[in-house]
RNA sequence: GGGCAGGUGACCGAGUGGUUAAUGGUAGCAGACUGUAAAUCUGCCGCGCUCAGCGCUACGUAGGUUCGAAUCCUACCCUGCCCA
């Protein structure tokens, strides 16, 4: 490839990344003109991608649709140790049966914007689990304290006086020797990445490999629009949210992120970004909506998903298709409040009795105040909790 | 191994024998307003019940002192700092 097609495609390539270390090498890989690997890694904790794993993936497909090779690393072998990021309660080892049914979700998932049929999946647990703790000795001497104290939560942690297991100084070595297996050209990942990448390029180094070009990209924040999106933060829009769902929870990220939210969310242009923004932000928001709903369901979903917005939300009709529960029978007789908790729109009777007394509740649209209300029938009948949760109760047979 | 400090509800953080289900803040939920944005105001924010009341569970764990403990004592577990 010539230096002047390298460095266009470089320049592509490296659009909307926060580092590039380096683009010197980036440009020079390319030159060599063959498909490049790039790794990109993904821990298995949970079967639940969101728009903020989206932001890496995208960039991944993006090599793809040049040529090059998707690598997928599966962390088994860490996730099996234990998380990193210090909360007791995900330290639960996982079983390699989770692990495996979680990956096959994944994968689907990650099928919404990769092309997996040309993507190499790979379980770091197929050379981790391989070294002996002579291996891992050896590879620990290649870093040093002061460099993963460095890192930027470690740093934060220390500071705070919190615990910092001395396992976790072994994750960014298990990472980088992940690209050393694997040969890596070009690693992905996002900003707080950085420094678990720049460790494969120094392994890399040490095995007498080049070492791979690391890439960052922006992180995504979540919909309360200050913290990263992240699932135990409950800010997440899923890759798999129902349309009507991923409509209202784009709805309601917060103005301020809009631009960034198009910018990372979507596959727009800054042509297209620069159009969409000028309508103003409701406008702007509603196509940004519109735009993430079709791109994981469709443009017949998108549309749908914007008309039931704009009935439920804008109009405060009830929906036509909502969650159904059925009521048995023996239950015919129970009241608005043992309904509310056996729906799960309400936790607890406690929380139920809350709602009703605040007015959140209402029957077919029409608000409830006594929480031993009891309905002639509750077949058909909608509940409804604050301005967006409905269930629609069907009576069954008890048997 | 030794010394010191500390472990409170989703989180942060008050509280050092008795109006304490526990001040305050954040987050969350609901109401008003609205563009399911922001800002603002209001209410709620452990669980159960025959629900203006009653009961149960809760301040690292287990015991103990006391009419009464998150608060005092003992042991243990956990965390941080310093020393070795």
């Amino acid at each position: 490839m010539s230096d002047k097609a390298a460095l266009r495609m470089a320049e592509a390539l490296t659009a909307r990344c926060v580092d590039v270390v380096t683009k010197a090498d980036l440009i020079g890989r390319l030159r060599e003109s063959r498909p490049l690997r790039v790794k990109l890694g993904i821990d298995p904790t949970g079967p639940l991608l969101h728009l903020g794993h989206a932001v890496a993936l995208r960039k991944l497909r993006q090599f793809q649709d040049l040529g090059h090779q998707a690598v997928l690393i599966v962390g088994d072998f860490t996730a099996r140790i234990g998380d990193p990021s210090g909360r007791a309660d995900a330290r639960k080892p996982r079983s390699a049966k989770d692990i495996e049914h979680d990956m096959k979700t994944y994968a689907q998932q990650a099928g919404l914007i990769i092309d997996m049929d040309r993507t190499e999946i790979r379980y770091n647990s197929e050379w981790l689990g391989a070294l002996d703790f002579g291996d891992v000795i050896e590879l620990a001497a290649k870093t040093t304290v002061a460099r993963t104290l460095e890192r930027d939560d470690f740093a934060q942690r220390y500071a705070a006086r919190e615990p910092i297991g001395l396992h976790e100084f072994l994750y960014p070595i298990g990472m980088g020797y992940d690209s050393v297996a694997v040969k890596a050209d070009v690693e992905l990942g996002g900003t707080e990445q950085l420094f678990n990448l720049l460790v494969g390029r120094q392994l890399q180094e040490a095995h007498g490999q080049p070492p791979q070009i690391c890439m960052t990209m922006p992180i995504l924040e979540g919909t309360d629009g200050v913290q990263r999106m992240g699932k135990s933060l409950n800010n997440f829009i899923a890759l798999r949210e129902a349309p009507a769902q991923m409509f209202g929870k784009v709805m309601s990220v917060p103005d301020t992120l809009l631009r960034r939210y198009w910018e990372l969310a979507t596959t727009a242009d800054d042509a297209e970004i620069e159009r969409a923004l000028a309508l103003g932000p409701r406008d702007a928001k509603l196509l940004l909506a519109e735009a993430i709903v079709r791109f994981y369901h469709g443009s017949d979903a998108a549309l749908e998903a914007r008309e039931h917005f704009e009935k439920t939300v804008v109009r405060k009709e009830l929906p036509e298709d909502m969650r159904v529960y059925p009521l048995t029978i023996d239950l015919k007789q129970a009241n608005i409040l043992k309904l509310l908790v056996m729906t799960g729109l309400a936790g607890s009777n406690r929380e139920g009795q809350r709602l009703i007394e605040q007015g959140a509740v209402k029957i077919d649209g029409k608000r409830v105040d006594d929480a031993q209300h009891i309905e002639r029938s509750w077949d058909g009948k909608v509940l409804q909790r604050g301005n967006h949760q409905f269930v629609r109760i069907e009576a069954r047979d008890a048997s």
